[in-house]
RNA sequence: GGGAGCAUAGCUCAGCUGGGAGAGCACUUGCCUUACAAGCAAGGGGUCACAGGUUCGAGCCCUGUUGUUCCCACCA
C-alpha cells in the first residue's frame, strides 16, 4: 500500500519524522571506503557557549548542499565536524557562572576550573548540534570532535614541538596587545578599531640645558609616566639642532633623550612625539632602534604601578585626569584639542586594548607565508570567488609574527616547563618534571595557547595526524571549505599555512566564500542591536526547508544578503507547490505504476517536459560545479514552477480525464518528471523531497543516497520543444486577447486556427479547449470570417467568432498597433542584417537567429496586415 | 593612506564566457477552473548611477567621476 501525502503541508510534522528515518538508518555516517572517491568539506567549529544564529544556518545550509550533492553523485562524503574551545569567550562565561555561586577562578584553582568547564560544555556544548540537526544536517555527528579532545591535543603538541625545534616558535619579550577585561594577550587579528572621541593634549618638554623646551602633543597624557625618549624626524629643520639634547619629563624629573627617526611624521602634531616603548608598539620599535629604556607603568587590568609614583592605584582613567590637572598647574600644557582617533578593542568583549611589553610566545610568520602564498598562487588551492585570494595575499605578504599565548586556563596549555633553578626551558611532547641540566623540579608555562592554533589544525588533526591513519590517507586533503569572509584571517589562512608546514600539502582545494546574513535594513546581525533573527524560530513557523531554500537563492559567493521574512514565506509557498503537485500524481495513479521510467509512445509535450527536465539537469548540476548554488535554485524554482506546474501538469490532465494508455503514459511521464525533479531539489530541501520521494513509485530506500540524474543527449527532443512553444504562444495570445476583452472564463468560443503547418494544431485541439477557453476547434490553411477577433503569432492566424462582443474599431487599433511594432522590430532586425560589418564579424548563429527572427517578423505582418484588410 | 565590493522595476535582488533586460514581494484586472487562494490567468512599471572609450553590437569589457558599504594599515 503507497503511502499518502497529508491534504496540507505541515514542514513540522515532515521534518521530524524524517530526520528520526535518517538517523535510524544510519544513512549518515561516513564509511572510508577506499575504491570510492572522497568528497570532505571542512566546517567552521560553531562555538559551544553560542546559540544558532543565522551565520551558523548559512554555513551548514551551504555545506550540507555540497555534501548531499556529492552524496548522490557517488562519492565517500565526510564532514569535519568540531567544536571551538573558543577560550576567551568561553572562559569569561564560565567565570560569569562561577560568579552566580559565589565562586572565582582562584577559589576553584586551575583543576576545579577545568572540571567546571568540562561540565559546562557537557551541559551546553550538544546544544548546537541539535539545532544544526533541525536543518538537516546531514554531517555524521557521531564523529564530532573537540579540539580540546585528546587526538587533536597530541596533534597540538606535535606542531608546537617541531615549530619550536625548527625556530620558528620563540619565547620573546615583545609589545602586544593586552586586553585588560580579559586579562589576557590578544593576536593583532583579535584587534578591532572604533573611531572615538578624544583629546588632543599640547604639552611642553623642558630642555635640560635650560635653552628651552620642546611642544608635542599625545592623545594619551598618562602614558608620559612610562616616557623614556622624545623623537623628531631627521630630516626636519626646526628640530635638527635639539637632537641629541636631553629634555625633563615634567611631573616626573627624568632626563630622557631626543632622538631622530623617519617614523615620525613632520606633518602631523608639532612633528616632536614622545617615546613610550612599554605602552605602544610604534614606540617600542623606536625604542628598539635608539635603545630606549622600556618602563612600564601599568598593570594588568589597567591601573597604574609603582613605575608611576603617586599615581600608582588609579586607573588609567584617573590617572589621565591627574596628570592633566598637574602639567596644567605647572604651566606644562599649552592647550587641548578635540580630536577624532581610532582605539584598538578587543573583538571579544570591546574594551580598549592596552598595549604592553610582556613576555610571551610567538610564530615566526615570515618563513611560513611563502609556502602558503605559493599554494595559492600556484592554484592548488582556490578561493571562490576569486577576488579574496588578493585579501589573502596582502595579508600573507604583510604579515607580522602571530603571538600565541593566552593568560588562560581553558584551552590547550602550552607544553613548555620552566627551571627556576638554571633558567632551563624544555619543550617536549611529553610532560617533563625534572631539569636536564641541575635535575631541579620544573614548572610548566602556565599559559594556553590561542584557540585558533589548534583550529588551524582542524582538517589534519581531525583525521588522525599525526599518526598516519587510513582515514587520513584516503580523505586528505580535504575538497572544500566553506566559511564567511570574515574568518579568512582567523581561520582560513592560518590553516593554509600550517597544512603546508605540516603536512606538506593544502588542508582544502577550494574555499567556498559566503557573505553575511544581514536583516531587513541591511544591518549586521548582532547581539547588541537586538536585530538577530533566531533560525530555529524560522524553523518553527515555515519549516527547514523553505529556510534553507531561503538562504540558497539569490546566494552568489563573497556577497552579503538581506534576510527577510517574505522571502521565507516564498520558499514555503514553493514547498507546498510542490506539494501539492506530488498530491495531485498520487491521485492519478493506479496501483501498479513502476518508479521512474521513461515509457513508450510519448506525446510531443511529454518529449517537451522530458527534454526540458534533461537541459535542468545539466544547468543545476554545471552550477553547482561553479559553487552557483543560487542560480541552481533559481532554475529549479522556475522550472518547477512555471514549466511542471503550470504547464505540464494542465497539459496532462486533459489525458488523464481521457483515461486508457494515454493516462498511462502520462502518469509515467509525471513520475519520471516528478522524481528527477525531487533529486535535482533534494539537496536544497532534503525534507519535503524525501517525504514525496517516499510517497511515489521509487527504487532504494532513501533518497539521499539514490543516484544523480545525468544529462542524456538521447532525451534531448528538439522538434517537440519547437511545436510545444508554437502551440503555447497560441494559447497565451488567447488568453491574452480574452483578458483583454474581459470575456468571462466560463465563456466558451470557438476557435479557427489558419497556419500552414495545420497538423502542429490539429492534433493540439483538445490543448486550446482545456488550456484556451476553446468549445471546438478547426484548423485550416486560410478562413474567411466576420465579426471575430483576429490573434496572430508568429506563425498562426486565430479567429474567435464572438458576434456582438467584437468592437471593430478596437480590434483595428489593436492590429494596427501590434503591426507598428512589428514593423519596427523588423526595421530594428533589418538595420542589423544590411549593416555588412555584421554580417561579416558576428557569429553565424547570432546572423542566422536575427534572419529567422526577421522571417517570423515578415509573415507575422503579413497576416497583420490581411487582418486588417479584411476589417475594411 | 592601501585594497575590494556594490549602484538594474516602488522594495529586495538575479543576470554565467558581450547578441533588443528577469524573479520574488508590492500594484491593477478577472477567476474558489476537482493538486494548490500558501492558488490560477492576464497586465502595468526600468536612460541598467554618470561621462567617455573598445566593438558590427555594451547592464556585462576598459578609463574616469559620483554615491555607498566593507577590509587592511594607522596619525603620536
Amino acid at each position: 500500500m503507497r503511502k499518502e501525502l497529508a491534504k496540507q503541508y505541515d514542514p513540522k510534522n515532515v521534518e521530524d519524522r524524517i530526520y528520526k528515518f535518517w538517523l535510524d538508518g544510519k544513512y549518515f555516517h561516513a564509511k572510508c571506503e577506499p575504491d570510492k572517491k572522497p568528497y570532505t568539506i571542512v566546517i567552521p567549529p560553531p562555538n559551544i557557549t553560542g546559540q544558532l544564529h543565522m551565520g551558523h544556518a548559512l554555513d551548514n545550509t551551504l555545506q550540507d548542499i555540497l555534501i548531499r550533492w556529492r552524496r548522490m553523485e557517488g562519492y565517500d562524503t565526510l564532514w569535519l565536524p568540531g567544536t571551538d574551545h573558543a577560550s576567551i569567550a568561553t572562559e569569561a562565561k564560565i567565570v560569569e557562572a562561577m560568579k552566580a555561586e559565589g565562586l572565582t577562578k582562584d577559589d576553584l584553582g586551575r583543576e576545579g576550573f577545568l572540571e567546571r568547564a568540562w561540565e559546562w560544555k557537557r551541559k551546553f556544548g550538544g546544544r548546537i548540534v541539535e539545532q544544526l540537526k533541525k536543518m538537516g544536517s546531514s554531517c555524521d555527528w557521531e564523529r564530532e570532535r573537540f579540539t580540546m579532545d585528546e587526538g587533536c591535543n597530541k596533534a597540538v603538541r606535535e606542531v608546537f614541538v617541531n615549530l619550536y625545534n625548527k625556530g620558528l616558535i620563540y619565547r620573546g619579550e615583545r609589545i602586544i596587545n593586552w586586553c585588560p577585561h580579559c586579562l589576557t594577550s590578544i593576536s593583532d587579528a583579535e584587534v578591532e578599531y572604533e573611531e572615538r572621541d578624544g583629546s588632543f593634549w599640547h604639552i611642553r618638554y623642558p630642555l635640560a640645558d635650560g635653552s628651552g623646551y620642546v611642544e608635542l602633543a599625545t592623545t594619551r597624557p598618562e602614558t608620559m609616566l612610562g616616557d623614556s625618549g622624545v623623537a623628531v624626524h631627521p630630516d626636519d629643520e626646526r628640530y635638527k639642532d635639539i637632537v641629541g639634547k636631553t629634555v625633563i619629563l615634567p611631573l616626573v624629573g627624568r632626563e630622557i633623550p631626543i632622538v631622530a627617526d623617519s617614523y615620525v611624521e613632520m606633518d602631523f602634531g608639532t612633528g616632536v612625539v614622545k617615546m613610550t616603548p612599554a605602552h605602544d608598539p610604534n614606540d617600542f620599535e623606536v625604542g628598539l632602534r635608539h635603545d630606549l629604556e622600556v618602563i612600564n607603568v601599568m598593570t594588568d587590568d589597567a591601573h597604574m604601578n609603582e613605575n608611576a609614583g603617586k599615581y600608582c592605584g588609579m586607573t588609567a582613567l584617573e590617572c589621565r585626569k591627574a596628570v592633566v590637572k598637574e602639567l596644567e598647574e605647572q604651566g606644562f600644557l599649552i592647550k587641548v584639542e578635540p580630536l577624532k582617533h581610532n582605539v584598538g578593542v578587543c573583538y571579544r568583549c570591546h574594551s580598549t586594548v592596552e598595549p604592553r611589553v610582556s613576555k610571551q610566545w610567538f610564530v615566526k610568520m615570515q618563513p611560513l607565508a611563502g609556502p602558503a602564498i605559493d599554494i595559492v598562487k600556484n592554484g592548488t588551492v582556490k578561493f571562490v570567488p576569486e577576488r579574496f585570494d588578493k585579501t589573502y595575499y596582502h595579508w600573507m605578504e604583510n604579515i607580522k609574527d602571530w603571538c600565541i599565548s593566552r593568560q588562560l586556563w581553558w584551552g590547550h596549555r602550552i607544553p613548555a616547563w620552566y627551571c627556576d633553578d638554571c633558567g632551563e626551558v624544555v619543550v617536549s611532547k611529553e610532560p617533563v618534571d625534572v631539569c636536564p641540566k641541575c635535575g631541579a623540579k620544573l614548572r610548566q608555562d602556565p599559559d594556553t595557547l590561542d584557540t585558533w592554533f589548534s583550529s588551524a589544525l582542524w582538517p589534519f588533526s581531525t583525521l588522525g595526524w599525526p599518526d598516519d591513519t587510513p582515514e587520513l590517507c584516503h580523505y586528505y586533503p580535504t575538497n572544500t571549505l566553506v566559511t564567511g569572509y570574515d574568518i579568512i584571517f582567523f581561520w582560513v589562512a592560518r590553516m593554509i599555512f600550517s597544512a603546508c608546514e605540516h603536512t606538506g600539502k593544502e588542508p582544502f582545494s577550494t574555499v567556498f566564500i559566503h557573505g553575511i546574513v544581514r536583516d531587513e535594513l541591511g544591518r549586521k546581525m548582532s547581539k547588541s542591536l537586538g536585530n538577530g533573527i533566531d533560525p530555529l524560530e524560522v524553523i518553527d513557523r515555515y519549516g527547514a526547508d523553505a529556510l534553507r531554500f531561503t538562504l540558497a537563492t539569490g546566494n552568489s559567493p563573497g556577497n552579503d544578503m538581506r534576510y527577510s521574512e517574505k522571502k521565507v514565506e516564498a520558499s514555503r509557498n514553493f514547498a507546498n507547490k510542490l506539494w501539492n503537485a506530488a498530491r495531485f500524481i498520487l491521485m492519478n495513479l493506479s496501483e501498479d505504476t513502476a518508479p521512474a521510467h521513461v515509457p513508450a509512445d510519448l506525446a510531443p509535450e511529454d518529449k517537451w517536459i522530458i527534454s526540458r527536465l534533461n537541459t535542468l539537469t545539466r544547468e543545476v548540476t554545471e552550477n553547482l560545479e561553479r559553487f552557483e548554488l543560487g542560480i541552481a535554485v533559481q532554475k529549479l524554482y522556475d522550472f518547477i514552477w512555471d514549466v511542471f506546474c503550470d504547464w505540464y501538469i494542465e497539459l496532462a490532465k486533459i489525458r488523464l480525464q481521457a483515461g486508457g494508455v494515454g493516462a498511462k503514459t502520462a502518469g509515467d511521464v509525471l513520475v519520471y518528471v516528478m522524481t528527477g525533479i525531487l533529486k535535482l531539489l533534494h539537496p536544497f530541501m532534503p525534507f519535503i523531497t524525501e517525504e514525496i520521494w517516499q510517497a511515489i513509485p521509487h527504487e532504494g530506500e532513501t533518497i539521499m543516497t539514490s543516484a544523480w540524474p545525468e544529462y542524456d543527449e538521447a532525451l534531448s527532443f528538439a522538434a517537440e520543444e519547437s511545436v510545444m512553444e508554437r502551440i503555447m504562444e497560441v494559447v497565451r495570445a488567447v488568453r491574452n486577447r480574452r483578458a483583454e476583452m474581459n470575456v468571462p472564463p466560463a465563456k466558451k468560443a470557438k476557435l479557427y486556427i489558419a497556419a500552414n503547418d495545420t497538423d502542429v494544431f490539429a492534433a493540439a485541439s483538445t490543448i486550446f479547449m482545456k488550456l484556451a477557453g476553446a468549445s471546438e476547434v478547426e484548423v485550416g490553411t486560410s478562413f474567411s470570417l466576420d465579426g471575430a477577433v483576429n490573434i496572430v503569432t508568429h506563425d498562426a492566424k486565430v479567429y474567435i467568432p464572438m458576434g456582438d462582443l467584437v468592437d471593430f474599431e478596437a480590434e483595428r487599433a489593436r492590429l494596427n498597433k501590434e503591426l507598428a511594432k512589428a514593423k519596427d522590430d523588423l526595421a530594428y532586425i533589418g538595420k542589423k542584417l544590411n549593416n555588412p560589418s555584421f554580417v561579416e564579424k558576428a557569429p553565424a548563429a547570432v546572423v542566422q537567429m536575427q534572419r529567422d527572427g526577421a522571417a517570423k517578423l515578415e509573415e507575422k505582418i503579413k497576416m497583420l496586415e490581411e487582418s486588417l484588410a479584411k476589417l475594411g
